[in-house]
DNA sequence: AGTCGTTTGTAGCGGTTGCTACATTTGTAA
DNA sequence: TTACAAATGTAGCAACCGCTACAAACGACT
């Protein structure tokens, strides 16, 4: 029974499960230390105080989407843009992506109020995107650049339509053929 | 000094106005009703509960929005559809709708979280401004509802990337041609 | 053995939260 | 004038918030 010694490192994932399920919203230490069994004395002891820890979990956060995407995208170049568009839409909207979902609409949120931390973690994920976009586009694309930025536009779109409980609209948009290629 | 009765329906619009301030995030009781010259205990009269309120005020938003639409917004058709986009997005990144921005990834991220009056109120807005546009875009245009469903998720990703400090990226994906017209 | 960083126990601070109890004043209609 | 419901003033409840204080254990390392 060699006790674990609850380093940030090894606290982080546990408090990303927590905030993953419950939101960022109404985040409270108390609970929060409690799933990851600690108490609320211990996160401050660690973190300093409460936006130093929020800020560390968006950056954690961040670097775990990114990594949830990975693995759920395939590693090759795609034949189209239209292909591109289509496979990232498929794997966004399965059900594992839900509570990224739900989360990422607080980030946004938050970003949108001037927050900083909320931002940085925002522009992270989406420069990872568009990086990731690109290098799926084929490698005959007259302008990946434009193109990629295009789709991840269209995506994100598509992905408040559907949050907000309209994907009707963005079914319709995202049939649309994406510009030429 | 005849007192104005201060009903639900005179309270709303000063209640609106202290909430495009400051946000729905953190909203409470208190610092609400000195705002509007009352006592939280008179909201409560009014309203019932926090949540009613909360519901009551959205609903009075989207109307506002909408209406804030109409008077930015031109009136006639325009002669294709970036045109329109172009419009469209001109207009809403005018500086007086800034707090209606904010306050409005509030909400998406409220409807995202499941909470429907949050849910309900997004879902109203959107659908009037895909009405709207669709009134906006030339009378030859061959396939207007689609064109303004396409429009829109454009719109709407381009917004998100402005909130989050990447207008770079919405720049590039807007000057893009849309489709065909 | 002694030191040091980590963890825990116990307890509480001052503040805010949504909401309520009770008594009183107002405007209006019978 | 009386009656009654709407509106208000004053006061407070129980719960929670982030955060702190102080002291005692623990473990690993020198």
């Amino acid at each position: 029974m060699t006790r674990t010694p609850m380093t940030r490192e090894n606290l982080l994932p546990l408090l990303a499960a927590y905030v993953l399920e419950h939101g960022l919203a109404r985040l409270s230490l108390r609970p929060l230390a409690a799933a990851a069994g600690t108490s609320d004395r211990m996160l401050l002891y660690h973190f300093g105080n409460k936006q130093q820890l929020v800020a560390q979990l968006l950056e954690h956060i961040a670097a775990r989407y990114t990594l949830a995407l990975n693995e759920v995208m395939p590693s090759g170049r795609l034949e189209s843009r239209a292909a591109c568009l289509e496979t990232v839409v498929a794997a966004t909207r399965g059900a594992g992506f839900r509570p990224y979902l739900v989360l990422w609409w607080q980030i946004v949120a938050g970003a949108a109020q001037g927050e900083s931390p909320y931002a940085a973690a925002a522009g992270a994920i989406m420069d990872r995107l568009l990086a990731w976009l690109e290098e799926l586009l084929p490698l005959d694309d007259p302008a990946p650049g434009l193109a990629a930025r295009h789709i991840l536009t269209l995506i994100e779109g598509a992905q408040m339509l559907d949050a907000i409980g309209r994907p009707q609209i963005a079914d319709v948009a995202l049939a649309a053929v994406p510009p030429a290629s």
